[in-house]
DNA sequence: ATTGTTGTACTAACCACATAATACAATAAA
DNA sequence: TTTATTGTATTATGTGGTTAGTACAACAAT
């Protein structure tokens, strides 16, 4: 399936997102070799350009290595990868539970929020 | 103070985000009135052009109303003003369980991150 | 009546993003 | 050695967002 990309923000950022969860979640685990440029660009249906933007970018953060002609591979460094998920996740509940603080709800209200979709999950699961 | 604004998104989608805000917290109430495209982009730090375009989209939505040349004030619907609240919330809780499972973390662990944020701000209030 | 404020429309210019189409050097695979 | 694959670089083109500047009609305030 073609990856889904919001037109409202640049593509290469969503690429480079996607990427660093499917790496954190372990779809490509620590040592293990990427898709090509070309490859994976086919995959998400964007131009290889694009795509070689993406890699560069996860490549500064550190969680990709490349080796010059031979394709490029997740980093060995799980300590780096489990510090990125922590960071990833406090980041996304701080930006959340403030949000819903400027919706007007109660800390109570989050929760009770939270445990709803749990739970309306769990009967699918 | 000039708003925060990212230059990874459109300028005038994050405007439209916080004015909907403004709106559905109670900042401007329902029948209240609105400052002038002119003002608030300069409050804003924003092209006026910018700032038109972002009314023009929370218009369509219903959020605000325009006459024509007395300027805009918030809908008088408090009945679709709770019906978005609630909406935009359910939109941010679904997103936010997503991608914390996209990460690997339990639901458990999902409410204990809630928890320690909520705990940890209690503090400060 | 005059002045100021309102929403609105228009053009020009700039820039980042994205795509398309090539091209090249380095190296693995045959 | 030859071929294929890799990352990488380059140029050109199109699109959308943003700003700047200007202008106009409608109406409130004076």
């Amino acid at each position: 399936m073609a990856w889904e990309l919001d037109s409202d923000r640049p593509i290469y950022t969503q690429l480079v997102e996607r990427i660093q969860v499917q790496i954190i979640s372990g779809y490509y685990p620590p040592g293990g070799k990427l898709p090509s440029v070309r490859d994976l660009a086919a995959v998400a249906a964007v131009n290889p350009n694009t795509m070689q933007k993406a890699f560069a970018e996860l490549e500064r953060e550190g969680l990709i290595v490349t080796q010059r002609t031979n394709g490029r591979t997740v980093t060995e460094d799980e300590t780096l990868l489990k510090g990125i998920r922590m960071q990833m996740a406090r980041e996304k509940v701080d930006v959340f539970v403030q949000t819903l603080k400027e919706l007007g709800f109660s800390q109570q209200e989050i929760l009770s929020l939270i445990q709803d979709v749990i739970e309306g999950e769990g009967k699918n699961e």
